[in-house]
Parts: structure tokens; sequence; C-alpha cells
DNA sequence: CAAATTAGTGGATAAAGTCAACTAAATAGG
DNA sequence: CCTATTTAGTTGACTTTATCCACTAATTTG
């Protein structure tokens, strides 16, 4: 029950940087995408390529918003599609080179307000928690030491 | 610049949270506030009695917006409100009973999908990072070894 | 005490999310 | 092979949230 406090630490760590991040969009969300197109940006950059249901899928959202999400980042260059080879009734979402540079801009903006935050910590403390996320983290396996295949994930 | 990694992983982390919560919302979302009244709630429980501009400036929102969220969770009986003594313009802001137990029902929803994500780590691990994130938390300066008041936060 | 700030609210409008229905492609079972 | 289902994607209608602007009332400045 007194877990809980681990919860509480993590709500406020994410709080932060959500409000971090929207204190300066204005200075790196230079495309508009607004919180919603960072975060497709962002999700697709992990698993491109990748059908329109997966993205949908992985933000825990509705096709149908996705669809119209979608059309806005590819209107602004973002993203492109191509048809999957084997089902013609996908099509694969694709960073294009200005939508890498976006993803790139958002990941740096992260990096520095996660930088402020974590300034508490000394470099050796940083390293171990980011050696930690790592772990946790299903895309990439070989860093965990036990084989752990991904479980019932997503 | 290499060290955009640790926004990835964090990225990642904050995005699995987000979907983990979503996809069982409807089972501790009993009062159906659902993720922004719950945002409200969670950090109205941090900084609580607080006025309205507060909690919109920590969560970086239009304050016309949250009076009429707070409308919402004050009308399902999980916020009430004071008047401040010394500045008649300004409403305390509390969680009722009611609000109390949402905020707990909410935090064993996190404490739940955390434990899995958390679960390639070790038990002594996961202590290792929670006491990190209790370090990083400006609530808790008496956690923090050097004394560091809370520096330009928010 | 007049001028400028600040807390909170309300209106108008834009953006995002939800729910249902629909097309077209793929698959399952006879 | 041919209907019966399922699945990917889209659209329409509607609700919820968010944003911008203006406004009142209390507070502070000078």
């Amino acid at each position: 029950m007194q877990d809980t406090n681990m919860a509480i630490h993590v709500d406020r760590f994410m709080r932060r940087i959500h409000g971090g991040l929207h204190a300066q969009a204005s200075e790196f969300d230079t495309e508009n995408v607004g919180p919603g197109g960072g975060m497709i940006l962002m999700t697709l950059a992990d698993v491109e390529p990748a059908p329109v249901q997966l993205i949908a899928r992985l933000m825990a959202r509705d096709k149908s918003q996705m669809t119209r999400a979608i059309k806005v980042l590819e209107r602004k260059g973002l993203i492109s599609r191509s048809d999957e080879a084997s089902d013609a009734r996908v099509s694969l979402l694709h960073l294009t080179a200005k939508g890498r540079r976006t993803v790139d801009r958002i990941q740096q903006a992260l990096t520095s307000v996660i930088g402020q935050i974590l300034s508490p910590l000394t470099a050796d403390e940083q390293r171990t928690l980011g050696e930690f996320l790592a772990r946790l983290d299903p895309c990439h396996p070989q860093t965990v030491p036990k084989g752990r295949t991904r479980s019932s994930d997503v």
C-alpha cells in the first residue's frame, strides 16, 4: 500500500516534464504539431514504418481521430505513406526528412527539460537511471540481462 | 547530443504509462473524471489547499478552462472551496473525502501499471529508482542531500 | 485616490476525442 | 468457389477540451 509512493513520484515527474514542455512549446514546435501531433511523431519514430492502426493502439486512441490527426501531419509534410505489398488495406506511415527533423527538435526539447529536472542527481546517478529506463524498454531486449521476450505488451 | 537517448527512454516510459492507464481507465475511473480531471485531482493533492490559478499554472493550462473543469469536479463532490482570508479574490480548492478516495484509486491504478512496467528491474533496483525520483521532487526537500531550495520551479 | 495587477469567470470559437456507420480488402468455413 | 466474418481505414455527427479575449471585482502601486 505504501508502494503508491512510487506512483506519486512518477506522477510528479511526468507532470513536471509535461509542464516544462508545454512552457517552451513555442520555441521548439516550429511546425505547430501540438502535443498530440508530437506524440504521434514520437510514436511513429519508434515503430516506423507502421500502419495507422498500430499508432492508434500504441497511443490508446480512437482510430478515426488518428486518421484525421495523421492527415494534418501529412499536409505539413511530416509523414508520408506507402502501400503494404501483402495487404492492400493497410497503408504504411513513414516519417519524412522534415518529420524526422521535427522529432529531433522535440527530443532535444525533452532532453533539455529532463536535464533540468534531473539536475539534483549526480552524473553517475543519471547514468544509472538511464540504464534502468533502457532496461524497461521492450524495444531494446538486447540490453536486458535475462532474455525477457516482450511479454503481454500493448 | 547522444544524450537524447535519455529523452527517448523517458518518453517511451511515459507513453507506456499513459497507454496503460488509458487501457484500464474504465476499471478505476469510477467517478468519470477522465484524464484531465484526474490530473487536476492529482495536482491538487500535491498542493492542497490551492487557488485555481496555481493549479492552472502547474498544469500549464488556461485558467478559464480550469474554472470549468473544476466546476465539473465540484458538481461531482470531489472538490470543495473556501475563501482565502487575506485575499477576497481567491477561493481555495480542497479535495473532499470523496475526492481523496478518487485520488487514491488513481494512484493505485498508477501503481499497478508502473509495477508491470518496472518488472524487468530487481526489487533493489526499483528501490534505487524510487529514491532517485524522490530526490528529484521539489516537494520533498528534506530528502535531498544538499539543501536545495526549490529553484526556478514552474 | 487613480492606475495598474491579479484572481476568477463567461462567451465565442477551434481543436481533439467519441461513437456509429460504411467501403474495401482479407480470411474462414462450408 | 462463394457467402459470412473480420480487419484497416475513412467519414459524419456530436461531445468534450482547449484557447483567446473581454470583463468584474479585489488588491497593490505610487
